[in-house]
Formats: structure tokens, sequence, C-alpha cells
RNA sequence: GCUGGCGUGGCUCAACGGUAGAGCAGCUGAUUUGUAAUCAGCAGGUUGGGGGUUCGAUUCCCUCCGCCAGCUCCA
């Protein structure tokens, strides 16, 4: 028999490929847990999950067993038949077997239609499909964790034990990926941030990080590159304070609609809140003073700090904390300023994302179920948007019911080393705080007219974005942002003088430079440098003294030989410039 | 918050019912060195907090706190 290859590439062929997988850990758990009742399973992007509910908790030996199992299921090569019911036979069926999971699931579905079922041996299960013919065309699978997930997604349902795992085609390209991520844990931005001595986390303030000295350094350049950028921009900056009274937040709706992750304080048997969002600030900052049409768009920056109070399970690293500091901006205009405004911002945030190389992608977040305002409201701030970003013919996906209270949004996810994807960049069109907080301005017929107002960040939070700058370069941060830019090693204490004198020159030119005058070998400073990952690293010898030419080592290029200083400094500065990748 | 796992000196880990041990980092001294760890010595821990079982707990149990993975939530 000839050996058809699978392909791989083919995203449909993949999903089928893991979905088939998960329906033979299914029946591998049926046989070992006959008790076992079956939630969903189906292909994600890197493999596949299969929930269970089941009153044994699995063991990572369980997982081996299962495994075990597995390989029996796949070497029997079962052809996997597909066979349809009517919804009640169906419905029937899957009572018989008690199956009340799916018994749910095809109550869920549109009468009138035949359900489908999928058979490989003794097993049976609810699905659409498609899989593999049999079960023999999986070759190698991995069983990698189980967790808790709540049925149906809702934290109100009863939670299941989930089991994560994937397959490949071949033992080798299973390795790779399993290779691959071991690589990528390496690159965890709570690793290298303490590696290299970037922030800090302490059970003393779960959730909120500390930035260490070199930490700041990174941070100062992301905030003075940022408010060059929106000063070129019309933005003005302002800084609003952390606690603002209750009754603002009741204005704002935040009581109404975002009370449980806010924090409470009491001044002067007053009641406080400490802000989890900078827009009743900008809204105040507005309401100060009459403003006319002439004057719009008019744009508010804020490097805000705001707390939040998340779930603590919910925290990790500087990717979800409970304090951060929002690169926050909000523009009140006119309603037929809407699209135009909101193409810019989507314009600045490509801008700044290209500027790291970063890749990303877009979706649109509508109507919750805690919102605020009317449909039509909401219908036309959706719409709005939706103009803006299909203008610039972007591609987005539509995230359903995540809006923010207020209005829908766009947000703009990035990638961290696992593949997790985060929200950094956010706009978002809002038609309800100028309501409520009664804004004006008046039109060219001199009488009062309301403002539509946008909330955006381009960052996110300082912290999520330098979670994932430091996961996306490793640590070898671009050179303009890199903590320590150029470090001098001397070879013996006799050419301490000739690397300090070179260390000021470096210095007066306004690089970051340190000196490692340590007597040490040359050998254990360089694997310290490395370690550190400073951006450049340069020896100085006896040779380097007499010649004044100076040997370059990167942490990205590796070795670049030898130039003259003022050659290599006019290089860095170029680079420094151009904020080189 | 929920499910499961984990918590030993600054870091990475060992010991596992008989009152903790290594490497790195730190300090001191020697070495003055040419491209990823020079040698020696010293110091450092009431084993996350509290409670219980036991003659005895870092080890077993309970509880709280924190961390990790996932769910939920979100910048």
């Amino acid at each position: 028999m000839a050996k058809e290859k699978i392909d791989f590439s083919d995203e449909k062929v993949r999903e089928a490929y893991r979905h088939t997988t998960s329906h033979i850990l299914a029946q591998a758990v049926k046989r070992l847990y006959p008790e076992a009742q079956l939630g969903i399973g189906p292909a994600i992007e890197d493999g596949f999950y299969y929930d269970f509910d089941l009153s044994h908790r699995f063991t990572d030996q369980d997982l081996m067993k299962l495994q075990k199992e597995i390989k029996k299921i796949i070497q029997a090569n079962y052809p996997i038949e597909v066979f349809e019911l009517p919804r009640d036979e169906a419905i029937k069926y899957m009572e018989d077997l008690h199956e009340d999971y799916k018994v749910e699931l095809i109550n869920d579905l549109p009468e009138g239609e035949t359900i489908s079922f999928y058979k490989q041996g003794e097993f049976v299960d609810l699905c659409k499909g498609p899989h593999m013919e049999s079960t023999g065309k999986i070759k190698a699978v991995k069983l990698q964790s189980v967790a808790g997930a709540y049925w149906r997604g809702s934290e109100k349902n009863k939670m299941l034990q989930r089991i994560y795992g994937t397959s490949f085609p071949t033992q080798q390209e299973l390795d790779e990926y399993l290779k691959k991520l071991e690589e990528a844990k390496k690159r965890d931005h709570r690793k290298i941030g303490k590696e290299m001595d970037l922030f800090a986390l302490f059970e003393e303030g779960p959730g909120f990080p500390f930035f260490l000295p070199r930490g700041m350094i990174l941070r100062n350049e992301l905030e003075n590159f940022w408010r060059e950028e929106h000063k070129k921009r019309g933005y003005d900056e302002i800084k609003t304070p952390l606690i603002l009274n209750e009754e603002l937040w009741h204005t704002s709706g935040h009581w109404d609609h975002y009370q449980d992750n806010m924090y409470f304080t009491e001044i002067d048997e007053g009641d406080y809140a400490v802000k989890p969002m900078n827009c009743p600030g900008a809204l105040l900052t507005y309401k100060r003073k009459m403003w006319s049409y002439r004057d719009m768009p008019i744009k508010m920056a804020e490097l805000g700090l705001v707390h939040r109070h998340e779930l603590s399970g919910a925290l990790h690293g500087l990717m979800r904390v409970r304090s951060f500091t929002q690169d926050d901006g909000h523009i009140f205009m006119l309603p037929e300023q809407t699209t135009d405004e909101v193409k810019k911002v989507i314009e600045l945030v490509d801008y700044i994302y290209k500027i790291f190389g970063f890749e990303y992608h877009i979706e649109l977040s509508t109507m919750p179920e805690k919102a605020m305002g009317t449909r039509e409201e909401w219908d036309k701030a959706e719409l709005d948007l939706k103009a803006a970003i299909e203008e610039l013919k972007l591609p987005y996906i539509i995230n359903e019911g995540d809006g923010a209270f207020y209005g829908p949004k766009l947000d703009f996810h990035l990638k961290d080393s696992l593949g997790r994807t985060w929200q950094c960049g956010t706009i978002q069109l809002d038609f309800q705080m100028p309501q409520r907080f009664d804004l004006t301005y008046i039109g060219s017929d001199g009488e009062k007219h309301r403002p539509v107002m946008i909330h955006r960040a381009i960052f996110g939070s300082l912290e999520r974005f330098i979670g994932i700058l430091t996961e996306h370069f490793a640590g070898k941060f671009p050179l303009w942002l890199a903590p320590t830019q150029v470090k001098i090693l001397t070879v013996a204490e006799a050419f301490n003088e000739y690397a300090t004198d070179l260390a000021e020159k470096f210095s007066d030119e306004g690089f970051r430079v340190e000196t490692d005058l340590r007597n040490e070998k040359i050998g254990y400073k360089i694997r310290e440098a490395r370690n550190a990952r400073d951006s450049y690293i340069i020896v100085i010898g006896e040779k380097e003294e007499q010649s004044g030419i100076i040997p370059i080592k990167s942490n990205k290029h590796g070795d670049m030989g030898e130039m003259p200083v003022n050659e290599f400094m006019e290089k860095i500065k170029e680079e420094v410039r151009t904020k080189a990748l």
C-alpha cells in the first residue's frame, strides 16, 4: 500500500487530524474511566483538548496511561464512520449512554435537522466532523496537561476537567514542536525580567509591579518616544489624579458597571475611589471651560496610572496586573469627524507597532450585555468603527459582546512567546460619557451641541507592552531601548584608565555605557556581559590602547570585526536614531 | 474567583518523619589574566504564615498567603 502524505500545511487537514486525535483521547478515557461523561473536544491552534466530567482527578500518571491506551487505539486502526439520526433518536441514543452534556448540546441544535455521529470501534461521539478515515492515520500524540474549564465557558456552570494535547503526522514534527515550546519558555518576560533586573513582583503587592533602575531606562525611552509622536499629532498631555470622589464614578457609570473591579477609600468621611480608568479625569478637564466647534478635535493624552481589582487567578507577570499605566488618549470631536479621527488613530497604532516589528490582529468588539445607552447608539458607533477600518482595508475579526460598557471598540492584539495573544492597543467610541457629563461645544449656529468622544491607547499599558517587547526580542532590545548599550571590558587592570576614558567618550555622546574593570578573566567578563544581554561588548587590551581601534561584539549580530572608535560611534548613533531592529 | 499543581538561603536545585546541603551570586584573600565560568576561605536558611498529629515535622493533616497552567475576565 502506498503511503499517502498528509498535507499538514492545510488548516482544514490539520483541524481534522487534531479533532480525530481528540476523539481517540475520549475513547481512551471511556475505556479507562467508563463513568466519565463527555463534554466537547475540538481542535485548537496547536493541538486539541477534550473536556470530561469525572469525579476522579486526572494526574500526570493518568495521562501516561491514557497515552498508552491512545497508542492501542491507533494501532487497532479502527475505521471512522459517520451516521445520522433524527433529532429525537439522537437524544434518546445519548440519554441511553448517560451522556448528559451531549443531550444538552443536541437540545440546543435547531429542530428538524438530523444529527451526525462518528463511530470508531466501540466509541461513538456526537460530531459534525470532518475526521480522518481511520484512527491509524494518527501518528504522534502528546497529552500535555490537565486543567479546569467551565462547561460551555460560563463560571455559573460546573467545572470540568480538560485534557490538552497535540498531534503531528510524524514523531519528528512533534519533537520539533515540543522543543520550540521549550525554547519559547526561555523568552518568558518573567524569567528575562528577573535575569536582566528590569522589574519585580513581590508577595507584598500581588499584581503591583515594581520597575527597577534598568527597567526604568527602557520604560522612559518608550515614554519619550510616545510623547514625541503624540506631540507631532496634536495631542496635549495632561495628568489627572489617582483618587476622585465617588459621586464622579456614579456620573461616569463606573459605579454601576465596573464596581467589582474598583478599589475604594475614604477621606474626611467622604467616599472616594481609585481610578480604574482615566476618562472621567479627562472629561472634567474638558468641562473646565467652553469650547467652540473651531477647537475640534481636542486631543488629550495622558500616561495614566490606573488600578483594577483583577481576579487573583488572572494575574500574569507584567501582562496582567492590578496597577498599570495606560498610554491613554481622549479625543473630543464633532460627530462628522469620527471616522476620520478613528482612521488617524489606527494609522498611529500601525506606525508604532511597525517600529517594533510587531505583527498584530484587530478585533471589533461589539455591545456587551452590561451596557449603557440604546441599541441605536451602539449600532451607529459600531458602524463608524467599521467604516474607518474598512476604508483602510485592514482585516479584522468580530468579537461579539466584548465592547466596553460605554461603547464598541477596535482592539489590537499582540502575541507573547507562547503564541497567547494580549490586547494592547484599543480604540473605543463613546457616545455615553459626553451625555452623562453633559459635555457641549458651541456650533457655528451659536447653539450648544454634544461632542463625540474616543478613548484610545497605543501600547495599551506600559507594563503589558514591556512584557510583550521583552518576549518579542528575548531581552535583546533594539539599541534605543537597551538598558546597557555599550559594555567595555578590560583584559587587565593596566588598561582600566584607557577603558574609563573611552567610556566617558561614549557617555558624553549620550550612550548608556558601563565598564567592567574587575580583576577577572576576560572570558568570565564576556560571559557575564552576554548573559546580561548588553548590546555591544568591547574588549580593551594593549592592542586597542595602542591603535585606537576596537573590536565589536553585538548581542544580535555576533562578532562584527574591528573599527575605529569614531566610526563605531557614528554607526550606533545612527542605529539609535533610526530605531533599527 | 474556580480546577489542578507548586512554595527549601539573592538565584537554580537536593534531602523527605530524626531539628537542612550543593552550585552560582555575595564578602575576604591570592592571581594581573586576550574572547562564554582562576583558586582558596568566609558568611548566608526559625524550609511562605498560622494551627494540628507525633517523643520528634522541612517531610503527614487543616487553614491562610503567594506562585504556575488552564477557565472566567481583561490593557
